[in-house]
RNA sequence: UGGGCCGUCGCCAAGCGGUUAAGGCAUCGGGUUUUGAUCCCGACAUACGUAGGUUCGAAUCCUACCGGCCCAGCCA
C-alpha cells in the first residue's frame, strides 16, 4: 500500500497550533453525522480525515450524532452509521449524541436570554423570512426584538412545557439584522417541534438548531479542531460568537474543507434517493451506489477506501475526482491479494475434436503469480467454453485471439487451433470445432502463439450470473436522471466459472483471469449464484481500439 | 449588485520570496511477461486564471480585473 499522503492545509494549521500551544498541544476531532441517511464515500473522506488526524497526533476522535431534528432521524440510521464507521476500521474514542446535551443547551439558552443576547419571537416563519432582508439589503428588526427578558424567559419555559403549538414562537439570537453575513441576522436557535425524539422520547417539545448545537457540543467535548465542509464557512462567525457569549472555557477551532465529488456520480442524499425511488438502482446498497454499503457490497475493501481518501488530498478547492482513481485503489490491492481463477462471461462452446472422448486430465495453475508454489488443479477435457469476445470470425488487425485457422493457447493447458465455425439456422455462431496440439502441454514444445485465452471445463464448471457494473451517469456532473447510464448494470446470465471457486465464501475476492475482480453478491438468491464485478482489469487493447 | 471562499499539467495535488515547479491517477513510447494484466524504464506545465506592480529575484507579496463555488430553512 502507498504511504498515505498525510499532510494538508489542516495538518499545517494543527502543526502551527501545536507550536504555539493553542490547545496545549492537544488534538481532538470528531465525526458528526446526522443520523438521517446512509453514509457515502464523501462521508468516508471526512471519517478518514478526522480519525487519521487524531491518529497522527496521538489525539482522539469522537463519533457524535447530530440528532437535533427528530423529524428526519432514526435509530436505523444510527446503527448503519456505526456499522459503516466500524467497517472502515476506525474506533471512536467517545460516542456522543447532541441530544445528550439538550439540558446544557437549554441552560445556555436561558443564560443568553438573561444577558440580552436572545429573545422570543412570535413572528411566523414567513415574517421572519421577509424581515431577514436579501443578499444585498439588510434585514429589519423583529417587533419582538426588545421583548422584556422576563417575558422571553417565561415563554421559553412555556414552550418547553408544551404550552404552544409549532411555529407560535421561536428563540432567536440578538445579533445584527444588518450584518452582511446572513447567518448573523438574529438566527433562530430553538423551535417548537411536537415530535417524539428517537432518544429523548417525549421529554422535549422544543429542539435546538444546528448552529446553536454544534459549537456547544464541540466545546462540551473539548474538541480542538472542528472539521467541516465548505458550506459552513459563513457559519464560523456565528460559531465563534456563541462560544464567546456563553463564555465557554473551551474554544474549538472550526476549519472547513471541500467535500468530495466524484465524476459521473452524485453524492447528495436527495439525488441518491431519487435513483432508488425511480428504481434505477435497487437500494442504498446497490453495488453501483457511492454509499459505503454499496461499495462494500460491490467488493471494495476498507483499505482501498482509505487509500483512496489519502490519495485525493484535502483542500478548499471544489473539485471532481475521476472514478478511475477509486477504481485504481481496489485494483491495486486485489492484484496483490486476490487468488486467480477462470470464468467466462459469454460462453462459446469449443469441442476439441482430436481430444479423446471420455478422457480428462488435470492442469496446474498458480493461485497468484506472486507465489509460484501455490497451485490449484483444473480439469480439462474434450469440451470447454471460452468467451465469445475471444473469437472473431473475421479478425480485425492486431487481434491475436482465436479466429478460423488460428492457434491460441488455452491458459494453463495447451494450444488449440480453430478448424471450423458451427452456426445455427440464423447464422449465429454456436460452437467452434478445434484441435489441440498435445505436445504443447509443455510450453516449450508447442508453437509459440501470441494469443492466450481463458476457458472453463464444460463438464464441471459452475453456472453463475455475473453482474458487470459501470458508472451511474454518462455525464461528469449529472444534473438529473436524464444522464443515467442505462448500461451501468449488465447481467451476464449464462456465465460459467471454474469449480475451484468457493461459492460459499461471500468475502473472498477472486481475479477471473484476463477479466477482472469478483466477489459473491451478498444478496444472491439461493437458486442463482451471483458474482459482482468489483472492477475490471485494465484493458489497453480496448483503449487502443478506441 | 452584500458577504464568505477558491483558481498550479486531462483529473487530483505539493509548493508558504531564490527548487530543474514534488507525487499520484490518466495518457503516450519502450522492455519483461504465454493474464493485451502485473512489473520495470522513459516521456508528459520555461509554466502556476489574466494584467500590472514591489523585489537583484514572485506560483509564492501588493493592486485590479476575469472565472467558479457557497449563503436569504423554524435542515444539517
Amino acid at each position: 500500500m502507498e504511504k498515505p499522503n498525510d499532510t494538508n492545509f489542516i495538518t499545517n494549521t494543527i502543526d502551527k497550533d501545536n507550536s504555539t500551544k493553542k490547545f496545549g498541544g492537544r488534538v481532538h476531532t470528531r465525526f458528526p453525522p446526522e443520523p438521517n441517511g446512509y453514509l457515502h464515500i464523501g462521508h468516508a473522506k471526512s471519517i478518514c480525515l478526522n480519525f487519521e488526524i487524531a491518529k497522527k497526533y496521538n489525539g482522539k476522535c469522537n463519533l457524535r450524532f447530530d440528532d437535533t431534528n427528530p423529524e428526519k432521524e432514526s435509530e436505523e440510521y444510527i446503527n448503519s452509521i456505526k456499522r459503516d464507521v466500524a467497517w472502515l476500521e476506525y474506533n471512536w474514542d467517545e460516542i456522543h449524541f447532541a441530544s445528550d446535551y439538550f439540558n446544557e443547551l437549554y441552560t445556555y439558552a436561558i443564560e443568553l436570554i438573561k444577558n440580552n443576547y436572545a429573545y422570543i419571537d412570535s413572528s411566523s416563519a414567513e415574517e421572519i423570512k421577509k424581515l431577514r432582508g436579501t443578499l444585498t439589503e439588510p434585514g429589519i428588526n423583529s417587533k419582538d426584538r426588545n421583548r422584556p427578558t422576563e417575558e422571553s424567559l417565561r415563554i421559553f419555559e412555556e414552550m418547553r412545557n408544551g404550552n404552544y403549538e409549532e411555529g407560535e414562537y421561536v428563540l432567536r439570537l440578538k445579533i445584527d439584522m444588518s450584518s452582511s453575513n446572513i447567518n448573523m441576522r438574529d438566527p433562530v436557535i430553538y423551535r417548537i417541534k411536537k415530535i417524539r425524539h428517537h432518544r429523548t422520547g417525549n421529554d422535549w417539545q422544543i429542539y435546538p438548531l444546528y448552529d446553536f448545537t454544534h459549537c456547544i457540543s464541540d466545546a462540551q467535548e473539548n474538541i480542538t479542531h472542528s472539521l467541516c465542509t465548505l458550506e459552513f464557512e459563513d457559519h464560523r462567525e456565528l460559531y465563534d460568537w456563541i462560544i464567546e457569549k456563553i463564555q465557554h472555557k473551551n474554544k474549538p477551532q472550526q476549519i472547513e474543507f471541500a467535500r468530495l465529488m466524484l465524476e459521473n456520480n452524485v453524492m447528495s442524499k436527495r439525488k441518491l434517493a431519487e435513483l432508488i425511488e425511480s428504481k434505477n438502482v435497487d437500494g442504498w446498497d446497490d453495488p453501483r451506489m457511492p454509499t459505503i454499503s454499496g461499495l462494500r457490497r460491490r467488493g471494495f475493501t476498507p483499505n482501498s477506501i482509505k487509500d483512496f481518501c489519502s490519495r485525493i488530498g484535502v483542500t478548499k478547492k471544489n473539485s471532481f475526482i475521476e472514478m478511475g482513481v477509486l477504481e485504481n485503489t481496489i485494483r491495486e490491492e486485489l492484484n496483490l491479494s486476490a487468488e486467480r481463477v477462470m470464468g467466462v462471461l459469454d460462453p462459446l462452446k469449443v469441442t476439441i475434436s482430436n481430444y479423446p472422448k471420455d478422457e480428462e486430465e488435470v492442469v496446474k495453475a498458480p493461485n497468484n503469480p506472486s507465489n509460484k508454489n501455490s497451485y490449484r488443479n483444473i480439469n480439462i477435457s474434450r469440451e470447454v467454453y471460452i468467451d465469445r469476445s475471444d473469437f472473431m470470425e473475421i479478425p480485425e488487425k492486431k487481434y491475436f485471439r482465436l479466429s478460423p485457422g488460428k492457434e491460441v493457447r488455452l491458459r494453463h493447458a495447451f494450444n488449440i487451433t480453430c478448424q471450423k465455425v458451427i452456426k445455427n439456422a440464423k447464422g449465429d455462431i454456436t460452437e467452434l470445432d478445434c484441435t489441440y496440439d498435445s505436445e504443447s502441454r509443455d510450453i516449450n514444445k508447442g508453437n509459440k502463439v501470441k494469443g492466450m485465452i481463458h476457458w472453463v471445463n464444460a463438464k464441471d464448471c459452475i453456472d453463475v450470473q455475473i453482474n458487470l457494473y459501470d458508472r451511474l451517469f454518462t455525464e461528469a456532473n449529472p444534473k438529473g436522471l436524464e444522464s443515467f447510464n442505462e448500461d451501468s448494470l449488465v447481467e451476464k446470465n449464462n456465465a460459467k466459472i471454474e469449480n475451484n471457486v468457493n461459492i460459499d465464501n461471500y468475502d473472498k475476492r477472486y481475479q477471473f483471469e484476463r477479466v477482472g475482480y469478483f466477489i459473491r453478491d451478498k444478496k444472491s438468491k439461493d437458486n442463482i449464484i451471483i458474482y459482482n464485478q468489483i472492477v475490471s482489469l485494465k484493458d489497453t487493447w480496448k483503449n487502443k481500439k478506441g
